[in-house]
DNA sequence: AATTATTTTAAACGAGTGTTTAAAATAATC
DNA sequence: GATTATTTTAAACACTCGTTTAAAATAATT
């Protein structure tokens, strides 16, 4: 089981990829089966429903991802007595980049679907992040608090989402951005270098202390 | 013409609420067509195709704010003689905050029908919007360059575009930010209140030293 | 080897999509 | 007021969607 060319797997893979691509509305069942190379009703065989089949491919790389990040968060404290914010986030770049073992291509997959689904699912995925993962969010949160104690906690609150606005955006059109980068500046960047773009601006935003 | 009962602008009044609810995709003719109490084919008739009623619904506001925006970053620019970037974030209020007369609810709409049409588009609104209103855009661009001269040019071309993901996302879900703010923190915010916090956060993202 | 359980398959189902058509209704023009 | 032009309408079209079904193929168990 879990091979690597069984068929459930081979759906996850293409249906990750296209899902990351397309977004999920625009991603047909009919499309995945033939990337996959099975059969069409194979996907309600194997995962019930299409909404189910979504909820397996982010589950795939949450189940790594989550716990992965606030162990990082953890060590971090334990290294520096009070980590600054571009420290908290830049922990979060070694869990992200890892994922690249899972997929090829695995961290910008996981972001992209993490914006699609955001964006396109009106509040149902912060619900499933925050009640299955709840307890690793709470490390990031806390982590962050303590290092911008001068914040007070309803602008951290506020700033939090400026800042998953900005990633899960900017991943979510992260193709588009690095071909007009590409064509109009010659830089050639992955989704490595994005990420250190954004860790500078997000820390930023987060600690500025204007009202 | 363009009564504000008749049927271009009934539909035109439908779709754009629906579109920035839901998305493009996820908005069928037969339900605007019935929120706006009009017949199915008379969007066909009107206006083409779906896909020529998303530019028409994304260009009223966008013929009323582009405009607006570049003159009152003009006018900044002549009342300091080198503004500050949260100067020229905030000459964008204005223009933002007065598209609530155009509809209710007009500021945070257009906001909505910008990040869906990013995001769904896949690139092809940001070429409707260069290639229509480029010199506005330009008049911004250009005055954020001039505000942070020491930021390459490429820097400011991301960091615009994280500010772009921050404030489009943001507007999406304020509803629910504002609801969670209120029971949380006490917090009683409207649109504008948002903004005014958003401010801050995006300006010292563009303007961050750190690389 | 025979029987049972699991997986795969082709085909169809019913519902929903954007679009087109041609006739009916309304408005404008002479 | 008769004749155009414009707009509205109901119906159908051709297509795609997620899902279901029941038979065929494969695997596992006894």
């Amino acid at each position: 089981m879990a091979n690597r060319f069984d068929t459930k797997t081979r759906i996850l893979d293409a249906a990750e990829r296209l899902f990351a691509e397309r977004g999920f509305s625009e991603t047909s069942l009919r499309l995945i089966t033939s990337k996959a190379e099975v059969n069409l009703a194979s996907v309600n065989y194997h995962f019930g429903s299409k909404k189910e089949l979504i909820r397996a491919v982010l589950a795939r790389y949450l189940d790594v991802f989550m716990p992965a990040a606030s162990q990082a968060i953890n060590t971090q404290r334990k290294l520096e007595q009070q980590a600054t914010l571009e420290q908290i986030f830049s922990s979060l770049v070694g869990p992200l980049l890892k994922l690249n073992q899972l997929c090829p291509d695995g961290t910008r997959t996981f972001l992209q679907l993490l914006g699609r689904g955001y964006i396109e699912s009106q509040g149902h995925l912060r619900w499933f992040i925050t009640s299955h993962y709840g307890e690793h969010l709470q490390t990031f949160v806390r982590a962050v608090t303590e290092s911008v104690p001068e914040i007070p906690a309803a602008d951290i609150f506020w700033r939090l989402h400026f800042t998953l606005g900005t990633v899960v955006f900017t991943m979510a059109s992260a193709d588009a951005l690095m071909e007009i980068a590409a064509a109009d500046f010659a830089e050639q960047n992955d989704i490595a270098a994005v990420i250190r773009k954004v860790i500078p601006y997000i820390s930023a935003g987060v600690a500025v202390s204007g009202k």
